[in-house]
RNA sequence: GCCGCGUUCGUCUAGGGGUCCAGGACGCCGCCCUUUCACGGCGGUAGCACGGGUUCAAAUCCCGUACGCGGUACCA
């Protein structure tokens, strides 16, 4: 049987890194066996449904290089692929568990449940449920005279379908990262199947559509390890063969507890995946990255394509332990990605990011020597804009923390500097020769290299690091360079 | 509280009884390269949660304890 698996995000809002790992192992794990990515969107609960969260989740897909087999985009055989579409379906199907005596049909208000609670709370239970003791004195098709049941179904009462929790029985069954778990039924609720509205809750819709969606592995974050057990008593009361389960580690937060928006955002670390995306991260960097957070190969590399992820990727290597997010090693992931790129590559994107930041682009030339410059310094693609701004601006400010190595003595040493520079010839302006000067002056004045060279660069770039000095002034031109030079002669003195 | 899951350097991890006084990566520190800042190269720092077993031998198996995390809804 080929494989299946599905990402089933519910569209509250846009898509979380942590679903993102979530969806790049279940695709992982489909290329691996040449098998069926779904993405199918649980939009079960009309209260917290967002506008747009759905586009959010496929474009956040697709730019990090999933591409989607079957969804509500692109339709297979077992759609629709909206919960919210397949709604007669649970019908039917809890309809069959009533009738099959798995399920009953529940009357009792929000406040009655309350009610059961505090009394029970009151009496020493310490955390009261609806489950096989309480259900006996509640209002349900267990409790009631079967033809007031009747008569409340047919006036329309608002009621809920709820799974009736055998009392007494060991739920056991194989997680393909955890090995075999098993929960006991007595510390299972009769879980609500149907919500009053009409809608199912995410366990019924869940296992309807995993079985008949025909999915084979559900792959889903640990937060779900403790309702699995209600999902397998579903199979089992529909009689159908439940799919191999894998319960993923959380991404947890530098501080601890499984990585929040609140938490997530005030140790600086991007929370969505549109974040990311705005934030001009790679995302094969960040696909890389998420990859080995919770998952490794077993060797000692590092670096792999999606494509290699593909071939590597085996549930049996997932670790049980929850992951902290490490910023720096995506950065590190990041800067390592934009090394490899070739310049031609990066100057498609830098040149709109230059655009984007107001500076006019007139010559590719210029901007493909501007990215040589600079591109083993960068973290990020945006800062290609930020670090290289002054080739295409004369310094209005000057950086105060360099300005800190302009003395006294500066301005000399770079009136010298100036004087021999505007000698040359266009074509004799270039980086070699450039630098000899600098030699030149720095031995007439008998002082240290920096104690020229750093001045200069202040006074042409506004900084006090970057790219190789002697090249970016080549590039900046003769004119350019002079008129620099005599701006900050002037504003420094 | 109850239920479940987990625990190897600060972080991500390798490790499935002897080859482990525990390997790699990020970070951090140092040195080299560079007469800037980076890149790069080299080196260093640092860990099997604790206690009992089992065994000739345990990071690896078992049992407890501690700690962490998740769940405990007509949310997913």
């Amino acid at each position: 049987m080929s494989v299946r698996v599905r990402f089933a995000p519910s569209p509250t809002g846009f898509l979380h890194i942590g679903g993102l790992r979530t969806a790049l192992y279940n695709y992982l794990f489909a290329r691996h066996h040449g098998g069926t990515f779904v993405l199918r969107i649980e939009d079960t609960d009309q209260n917290r449904y967002v506008e747009g969260a759905e586009h959010d989740i496929i474009t956040s897909l697709e730019w990090a290089g999933m591409t989607i087999d079957e969804g509500p985009h692109k339709p297979g055989d077992v759609g629709p692929y909206r919960q919210s579409e397949r709604k007669e379906m649970y019908h039917k199907y809890a309809k069959q568990l009533v009738d099959d005596g798995h399920a009953y049909y529940a009357f009792d208000t929000t406040e009655e449940i309350d009610e059961m609670r505090e009394r029970l709370k009151k009496s020493g239970n310490p955390s009261p449920s609806y489950d096989s003791i309480t259900r006996q004195s509640m209002k349900n098709s267990l409790t009631l005279p079967q033809d007031e049941v009747e008569k409340r179904l047919a006036a329309g009462d608002e009621y809920v379908i709820r799974l009736k929790v055998p009392r007494r029985e060991t739920v056991k069954f194989e997680d393909l990262v955890r090995g075999i778990v098993s929960f006991e039924t007595a510390g299972l609720d009769d879980q609500v199947l149907m919500k009053s509205d009409g809608m199912p809750t995410y366990h019924l819709a869940n296992v309807v559509d995993d079985h008949t969606m025909g999915i084979t592995h559900v792959i889903r974050g640990e937060e779900w390890l403790s309702s699995a057990p209600k999902h397998m008593l579903l199979y089992k009361a529909f009689g159908w063969e439940p799919p191999t389960m894998a319960h993923l580690p959380l991404i947890m937060s530098p501080s601890g507890g499984k990585l929040s928006k609140r938490k997530a955002e005030s140790e600086g670390i991007p929370i969505n995946t549109k974040d990311y995306i705005i934030g001009n991260y790679e995302p094969n960097a960040l696909i890389n990255f998420l990859a080995y957070l919770g998952w490794s190969p077993g060797d000692d590399s590092e670096i792999h394509s999606m494509e290699e992820l593909c071939k590597l990727f085996t549930l049996d290597r997932v670790s049980k332990g929850g992951a902290v997010f490490n910023h720096k090693k995506l950065m590190w992931y990041n800067e390592h990605y934009i090394r490899e790129s070739s310049v031609e590559e990066l100057l498609v994107r830098v040149k709109i990011l230059m655009q984007d930041a107001g500076f006019e682009v007139v010559d590719d030339n210029y901007l493909k020597t501007v990215i040589e410059l600079l591109h083993d310094r960068v973290s990020k693609v945006d800062e290609f804009v930020s670090m290289g701004a002054f080739f295409y601006q004369a310094p209005e400010e000057y950086d105060p923390n360099a300005l800190k190595k302009w003395k006294d003595d500066s301005a000399g040493f770079v009136k010298a500097y100036q004087a021999k520079i505007e000698e040359f010839s266009e074509e004799d302006f270039v980086a070699a020769n450039l630098k000899s000067a600098l030699e030149e002056t720095v031995s007439e004045n008998e002082v240290g290299f920096g104690k020229v060279m750093m001045p200069v660069r202040i006074a042409t770039t506004g900084q006090g690091f970057g790219p190789d000095l002697f090249a970016s002034l080549e590039l900046l031109g003769k004119q350019e360079t002079l008129n620099r030079i005599d701006k900050a002669l002037e504003k420094l003195n």
